[in-house]
DNA sequence: TGAAGTTTAA
């Protein structure tokens, strides 16, 4: 039954021309949870070289309908077919229902009252964890849960995925409310809590909010030792502030002693901005202060030297270790291998497997996912591929970064179908498939104006409960627009700024001038209008 | 993600 309704929904999809695809998926997501398993629909199946307008249409007459009877439609046949027999548990119906949109988190709550789950702890934090990009429904949902007399208290650990989610969508004043409402629960707040603040306003570049927060600690609970003031200089150094970190350390070490762990931060940060007197620098301070150079200070000022392409400093520090006692670990290989690979210097780069092999040092999953890029940047597909056999050959375990790599190398080398026959491997295996694994066949088929395999993966993806993350719009909305499929960039772009996502001026301009140059004046007004109301959330947030 | 390494990025 569910099997024969699906095939009529997607039948009927197909069936109009795509004309309507997009706005459903646009309106309405629940409709990809109504496939139990997931096949390639038969239009994939014509090779990519056969030339079939069908197939490949390349300039379909996208249109946005005048009524929204097919979304009522699509909701009705759903609803039929849900009972008892493609939900698969409560986490897929409250999915379900958490996948409409909704103009606020607070309408969240009614919607999901009509449902009679038992929730569990286990239950929010898988929900939690499939809608980490969209705070909307994570924090409706969430809100909800917490209304409910017979659930009890969140575990600390939901509280703090919810924490991350906010900050992660830029929802700092949210995010402030629930961290007061924590501390009013009781001592929920935690090292682990306050960390998830700190990198977050760092991340979302408000370095002067992370360092006030970083000093507030303690009327949160929590302590203000090295442990926490490493995160401070931890998230300040990531996101790029290392003079910041640099100052806040020397405020900071007077109060609080530093370790080894403060020193090689620091040695990270200036590492990462090139500078690498202040590293060397800092490698000496640390010496002074009792703490020995580790393979750890040393990896960093390598990594640096790599980044430069500079291979005779790396030499020389590999020998100043030597010296030292401190011999390299598989992460100081991985790095000169990649970078050699990178310069084009494949043999260099081999010849750095056997040296590893000589060491003793035994190769782990991310030195195979390296050494599977640059062969296949370097054309030899057919080698990485071999790579992948034997990692699974030798119960070396594959992540989803091994997946992603190889993905993107079939598409660079247009190898469509062994892209796809991956992430259905994927989708079996424990790592799931997650943005970056559809971002280089999205970008395909833009490229190429496959829009069917397009609405296909998109469909693919919320089904999974991919949620399209910030860079996946930009690529949808950019590519759609690049390759003249205006109207579709545009439906994207508006979901987008409606999810409070913001769009870059670049991506902007782009359509505008596009809408001008097709002379689309209506839909031109409305992306400006789109564009002021993005502009004033983002006026709001800070 | 989180004291170092791997994919993605105009």
């Amino acid at each position: 039954m569910a099997r024969f309704c699906r095939t009529v929904l997607v039948a009927s999809l197909y069936g109009v021309k795509d004309r309507k695809n997009w706005m459903i998926l646009s309106q309405y997501r629940g409709l990809c949870c109504i496939s139990e398993s997931h096949e390639l629909p038969d239009w994939f199946k014509v090779r990519q070289n056969e030339p079939s307008s069908d197939v490949f249409d390349s300039d379909d007459d996208f249109m946005i309908p005048a009524d929204n009877q097919v979304i009522s439609d699509c909701r009705t046949v759903v609803r039929k077919v849900l009972p008892g027999e493609i939900v698969d548990g409560c986490v897929d119906e409250i999915c379900e229902i958490l996948k409409n949109k909704f103009s606020s988190h607070e309408t969240v709550g009614l919607a999901l009252d009509a449902c009679s789950v038992k929730v569990s702890k286990s239950l929010v934090d898988k929900i939690l964890r499939r809608f980490n990009n969209d705070w909307v429904p994570a924090f409706g949902f969430f809100k909800w849960v917490d209304s409910r007399p017979e659930y009890g208290k969140h575990s600390p650990g939901s509280y703090d995925m919810m924490v991350d989610i906010l900050g992660k969508c830029k929802q700092f004043e949210l995010m402030w409310q629930l961290v007061d409402g924590m501390m009013q629960c009781g001592r929920l707040v935690s090292l682990s809590t306050m960390t998830k603040v700190i990198r977050r306003l760092a991340g979302a570049r408000r370095w002067d909010d992370a360092i006030e927060t970083f000093h507030d600690l303690e009327l949160f609970g929590v302590k203000k030792d090295c442990l926490a003031m490493n995160v401070l200089l931890d998230s300040l150094c990531k996101e790029r502030n290392v003079n910041y970190a640099r100052d806040v350390f020397l405020m900071l070490r007077s109060q609080i002693p530093p370790n080894a762990s403060s020193f090689n931060i620091l040695i990270h940060g200036w590492c990462k901005a090139g500078k690498l007197d202040e590293a060397k620098q800092t490698i000496k301070e640390m010496s002074d202060f009792g703490f020995t150079p580790c393979v750890i200070s040393y990896t960093n000022m390598i990594e640096a030297y790599c980044i430069k392409k500079d291979f005779e400093s790396v030499d020389a520090i590999l020998a100043e270790m030597r010296c030292q006692g401190c011999l390299p670990n598989v992460v100081t290989y991985t790095i000169i291998m990649h970078s050699l690979g990178k310069a084009n210097r494949i043999q260099e780069a081999l010849q750095v497997c056997d040296k590893m092999g000589r060491d003793g040092c035994v190769p782990d999953t991310s030195f195979y996912n390296s050494l599977i890029f640059i062969l296949s940047r370097a054309g030899r597909l057919a080698d990485a591929n071999h790579l992948y056999e034997e990692m699974c050959k030798d119960g070396i375990p594959l992540n989803a970064t091994t997946y992603n790599t190889l993905i993107s190398a079939s598409c660079n080398h247009s190898q469509v179908e062994n892209a796809f026959k991956l992430i259905k491997e994927m989708g079996e295996s424990s790592c799931k498939p997650d943005t970056k694994s559809y971002h280089p066949l999205l970008k395909l088929c833009c490229k190429r104006k496959w829009t069917k395999l397009l609405t296909y993966l998109l469909l693919d993806m919320f089904e999974k409960d991919v949620s399209l993350d910030p860079g996946t719009y930009t690529l949808l909305v950019q590519g759609l627009c690049r390759y003249g499929k205006l109207q579709q960039s545009c439906l994207l772009f508006e979901e987008m700024v409606l999810k409070g996502i913001s769009a870059k001026p670049h991506t902007f301009n782009l359509l505008l001038e596009a809408l001008d140059r097709n002379s689309i004046y209506g839909a031109k007004e409305k992306i400006h209008q789109l564009m002021l109301h993005a502009q004033s959330m983002r006026r709001k947030k800070l």
